[in-house]
DNA sequence: AGCATAAACGCAAGCGCTTGCACTGTCAAT
DNA sequence: ATTGACAGTGCAAGCGCTTGCGTTTATGCT
């Protein structure tokens, strides 16, 4: 069998609780013990043992990261959710914590998962990855005071939750702006999905910086069904835009390629300017011009919130803005204007 | 507080014993006896703790998946990670036990990582998503004798691993037997990684495949930076290939870019035929004719080796071969030949 | 020298569960 | 009736750690 404390104990010739508190290092053992202490873990090869700590101590070091139920698989390809998972799991582990994850295909599987990790004990608090209205899960998390803080933005109890978010209305205004003063002035926003929040606030900012540059069309198109590709195909022709801006990376690459069948070349003949900066970002060909989310800072914000939240001494609710930033890459050129001005 | 075995025993008239043995739904107990404890867990609404569990019972029901070192982030992008760690977590569930994730950002964090899950038994046994030769990580699994399986092909330790995996080089092969019944002769294999097993194994399959059909051209191509891109085009205008290969769904999505970029059509010009169906398959446009590694099966069986591993009860080393499968869509064209026979 | 005070440590009672073993009652076989 | 065999429960000793409180020793003050 391992090791215990009681060996330990032994072998340095003192309590457990002793052995307990030098690992705690609380300040009442002297440096001394300490010291004497932490050779004979040393020598010993000592460990703790997880289960016993969190049955004495009453909290599990263990915090569950939620992924979107998979009803809706676009997400689940999102390399977007393996780097949260990445920062948060480093940031644990830097801490002695350790991240679980609780996933589902359909929210109620979720909502269950969620709810019997959380009162068998097994978790801490939740990060919770996605937000939807009318959600149960967060509606859960919420009704039952249990700890968590949300990657996104909150669309429910708004001044009730902690919450890491990028500005995606600045950063929708900032890829316009960036476009126009590149000369850019037909300029298309496109996106998939029309109830993210992520994808009208983008839209919403690039809405802003058009008005604002006094611009005159501004177009907003969704492709997801075959027709939908043709309409966009017809907007190409006939609009003749100078750039598109992909509400993100991974619909960016989809974007190329209807272009490229379009016949137009990427960027001679079409700007093009997403969000996130994924790692797919220069897998595509050419190189994605994009603005850079922090998608790791956002994990590793969200995460040290909870965990500080959970050590308990902390106000009740933050809400935190990560920065952006453009990334210049291949997909953006300057537009020499033809007919207007 | 929450409600323990002791009140549920007071409640039921029984030991907490039998209450105990109730939820492990043992047959010395009457069924009578434990409709009644039942009924009492029930009015009570008891859950068992999962620390006093794990303490008492030696085992913490819950595996580590070993992501791999962020060292190559290219990997990280896939989302066949994802898909994995979501048919794992499904299976754990239902089981009751919990996935914890282990990574870092080089090997040696991930060591570290990886070691204490299991030494403070935090963990049953590890699900491993990666194999390198001379990995330290896989070297201390094997040595210190921790149960685990891998997906994917062992490099190392070959006849001591329990692993599942597909047949690789009968799928590379069966990508070429499917373009060459579709009448292509010229077939270009295109790849990223000459190190990967995976690129191997299928690159193999289809020189089989092109060998049987007495096939002259040959083709393999890497890619990674600028002037093999060049390279490549060159390949495009020179040779003509009127299909390609592509080693992953992520992959073929840069090279249906490439390919339009050299003014080809796909799969009017040439056909393109990848692996993975990756829920990116249906993000490219045109859709994806694809193999399907079925890699949600991957991480199911894998799951369900582990499990049984860790309940004792089973031979030591299982291989498992996860069947793939072709699923047709758009990027493949019949190809009437001009010049050839 | 005498006493309050604080610093440093040990005692022992848990935390909530599992499980080997002992115990009771029942019933068929002798 | 006596015994043996079992099915069905309870007892209590842990599992390895934490922590409130009590005890000891060193320190400072008058």
């Amino acid at each position: 069998m391992a090791i215990t404390m009681k060996e330990v104990a032994e072998e340095a010739g003192v309590a457990t609780s002793t052995v307990s508190r030098t690992i705690q290092n609380r300040s009442s053992i002297s440096n001394s013990t300490k010291e004497k202490v932490r050779k004979a873990m040393e020598k010993l090869g000592y460990v703790p043992n997880f289960s016993a700590q969190s049955l004495a101590s009453r909290q599990t070091r263990t915090i569950g990261v939620i992924l979107p139920p998979f009803s809706q698989p676009e997400k689940a390809s999102d390399p977007f959710f393996l780097e949260i998972l990445r920062a948060s799991s480093k940031v644990c582990s830097e801490r002695e914590y350790t991240v679980a994850i609780a996933s589902g295909d359909t929210t109620k599987e979720l909502l269950e998962s969620v709810r019997l990790m959380y009162l068998r004990k097994r978790i801490d608090g939740f990060l919770l990855l996605y937000s939807k209205l009318g959600d149960p899960v967060s509606r859960y998390l919420h009704d039952h005071n249990v700890p968590y803080v949300l990657i996104g933005c909150p669309v429910e109890f708004e001044n009730e939750v902690s919450y890491v978010d990028n500005d995606n209305v600045l950063a929708g205004k900032m890829a316009a702006h960036f476009l126009i003063e590149k000369g850019h002035r037909k300029i298309g926003f496109v996106g998939f999905d029309q109830q993210e929040k992520v994808h009208q606030d983008r839209y919403t900012g690039y809405q802003v910086a058009m008005k604002q540059a006094n611009l005159p069309t501004t177009s907003f198109y969704i492709l997801e069904q075959a027709n939908e590709y043709l309409q966009f195909q017809e907007y190409l022709r006939t609009e003749k835009p100078s750039a598109l801006i992909a509400v993100d990376d991974l619909f960016a690459l989809r974007l190329m390629q209807v272009v490229s069948v379009s016949n137009f070349k990427i960027p001679e003949d079409i700007s093009l300017l997403s969000f996130n900066n994924s790692l797919l970002a220069t897998f595509a060909h050419p190189f994605l011009t994009t603005i850079d989310i922090h998608a790791m800072e956002l994990g590793r914000q969200a995460t040290l919130q909870l965990l500080t939240k959970l050590s308990g001494d902390q106000e009740p609710i933050i809400k935190r803005t990560i920065p952006h930033e453009l990334i210049q890459r291949e997909t953006v050129n300057e537009h020499h204007q033809t007919s207007t001005r």
